[in-house]
DNA sequence: TAAATTTTTGACCAAATGGACAATTTTTCT
DNA sequence: AGAAAAATTGTCCATTTGGTCAAAAATTTA
């Protein structure tokens, strides 16, 4: 639905659409919701405050559009673990995409972070039914390599949340981490 | 210095004083510094907004007392790593206290992951001269140790890394891990 | 108890900010 | 080119919010 609503967009449409986003992204992620204010965005994107109500009605909708306009990308890598490879090929890769993403895409990362550790009022829905269904399959394969003695007795939940864990760590707290290194 | 400030305040500023950093702290963990508001504090303590005011000069002094306040207390398990235990025990027994932590005060572990999110602007400093140099000295005991031959030979920094991320992450995530299990 | 001090509050202000809207400019279409 | 549609903007408004202040209330002190 999507990607036939943008087929109707014209190129201007499209092209600030993008503008907009990518400076949404970019203030929202440093600031968050709240803090952010339209005249950041404008600031960033180049265009006015009430240009960039034409193209969205309001700042709700923008950081909105901006959050979901990533979920796929940023769980994707969770759908390439396959049951039928090595258990130690398959999360090897999954952590190393994981990782490589955060390092990649810090912002994308930051701006995750900060809407689940306010509650998630935007994305809890989406937290609960798509993503834990994509968990409940890929720890269904995790079960499964324990169970052929494959894998170590593990969690698969946890070992899950201990891999987000450590590589988000990275490009969440990144100030904690080069005021240290 | 603060521990003799206190002494010479009299009962009605400490007790004011305390619902009040205690209310920001449920306050400014649950919104950030810049979306939480003196009202949703001044409710959240049952005084009124000038009586606030009358004990803290402006709502950024409020939030950096409780993040100064607290950080103390986030930081001690720290010291307790002791060169001359067992690897396995004194690491296990870190663990086991961040982890104790973040159930316990989730409240301040999302503070404290807020204020990193958002570029630590109130606490670089701290964090890259006493963090810094309270971690350098553990470093040096897991260096220490792996010279030992006590340990495998892991980046110390990392290792602590990595006890910070997944012991936070499931205060500061909480609701995602909900979500999820 | 009366004066002095501390605490509390209602009323108010200025700045910031999300958003509305009519008028103007630019682009597209015929 | 000229009309129609789309895009842009200056101006304005209402609400929120951090903070002020003088007056009132409560507490402490003498």
């Amino acid at each position: 639905m999507n990607a036939v609503a943008e087929k109707n967009l014209s190129r201007i449409q499209r092209e600030k659409r993008g503008k907009i986003q990518k400076a949404a992204l970019e203030v929202f992620s440093e600031y968050g919701l709240r803090s952010a204010t339209l005249d950041k965005i404008a600031t960033a994107c180049g265009l006015t405050k009430p240009n960039i109500l034409y193209y969205y009605s309001s700042k709700d909708q923008i950081y909105f559009e901006v959050l979901n306009g990533l979920l796929d990308e940023w769980v994707a890598p969770l759908h390439e673990i396959s049951k039928e490879g090595e258990p130690i090929d398959e999360l090897l890769g999954y952590m190393k995409a994981k990782l490589k993403m955060s390092k990649q895409k810090p912002k994308e990362s930051k701006l995750f972070a900060n809407e689940i550790l306010h509650g998630a009022p935007l994305m809890q829905n989406i937290l609960a039914t798509s993503l834990r269904q994509t968990l409940d399959e890929k720890v269904a394969v995790i079960d499964h390599w324990v169970s052929e003695g494959k894998l170590a007795n593990v969690s698969g939940y946890h070992l899950f949340f201990s891999i987000w864990a450590m590589t988000q760590h990275y490009a969440d707290f990144d100030v904690q981490v080069k005021a240290i290194l």
